[in-house]
DNA sequence: GCGACAG
DNA sequence: ATCTTGTCGC
């Protein structure tokens, strides 16, 4: 992260559980200026899908990452770390809850993978600094966005066919788009996290849709840590082999 | 003041 | 997000 972040948050274990929403906000605003938003030039090989999972009323969170290969997008990897947040859950400020958890998930992963599809948003925020721009900034890996829902902004309904999208727009600026990532069927919001153009990240999550509504990146890292809070998986970092899957 | 509001 | 059962549709 940028040497003038060092003072704002608490390292090597950051922790933003008290944080107050005025503090946050700060960050938020100081963060933003490090953000790079132009064109990925790299070839990708590998993209990860990051997610937590939590048990209703319980503080303890369920985090981790898959990595998978590009442009096929099978699993490779993964790394899940248990941990804990008292940080609630308020619209703009997802970051302050699931990043501390997710970071940890980062770090144990031996290699780090081309780029990271966050289930949230990355500029589509009031603040353009939503969770995946957060994570960029602060590690300065190549990230992206792609929500559920709506969070900030304005768009029209795109067509209802597989591929259609309609850009999301905010104060006259292009914050995203909505995505309709399969057939008749709710679009899902994607923008750029950090290191990669509007455009990088409009293709990409076309690049990573299968037969599904949620990117192929995003769906696995969100059955995995479902699975891992079930007790299905361990925590610690985990080799895939292709010939024992499925 | 009113409506919106990622996970 | 999570808690839940059946149900409708491709």
């Amino acid at each position: 992260m940028p040497d003038s972040l060092n003072r704002m948050v608490i390292t090597p274990e950051l922790n933003y559980d008290q944080l107050t929403i005025a503090e946050a906000t700060l960050i938020q605003q100081q963060l933003h200026g490090y953000l790079n938003l132009e064109p990925f030039q790299k070839d990708i090989t590998t993209i990860a899908g990051a997610d937590i999972s939590l048990a209703l009323y319980s503080e303890t969170v369920y985090a981790g990452l898959v990595v998978l290969s590009y442009p096929e997008l099978q699993p490779i990897a993964y790394s899940l770390v248990k941990s804990s947040t008292i940080f609630p859950y308020v619209p703009g400020y997802l970051a302050f809850r699931e990043i501390p958890a997710i970071l940890k998930a980062y770090e144990q992963l031996p290699v780090k993978p081309d780029v990271i599809m966050f289930d949230g948003n990355g500029i589509l925020h009031a603040r353009r600094m939503g969770i995946a721009s957060h994570f960029g900034v602060l590690t300065g890996a190549v990230t992206m966005g792609c929500a559920k829902k709506k969070l900030a902004g304005k768009y029209d309904e795109p067509g209802t066919f597989k591929g259609e999208y309609s850009p999301v727009t905010d104060k006259g600026e292009v914050i995203g788009y909505a995505v309709r990532t399969k057939g008749n069927v709710k679009p899902v919001f994607i923008s750029p996290g950090h290191q990669m153009s509007l455009e990088d990240s409009l293709a990409l999550a076309l690049k990573c849709t299968g037969k599904h509504r949620l990117p192929e990146p995003t769906r696995y890292a969100h059955e995995y840590v479902n699975r891992f809070r079930i007790g299905a998986l361990t925590e610690g970092y985990h080799k895939v082999d292709s010939w024992t899957l499925f």
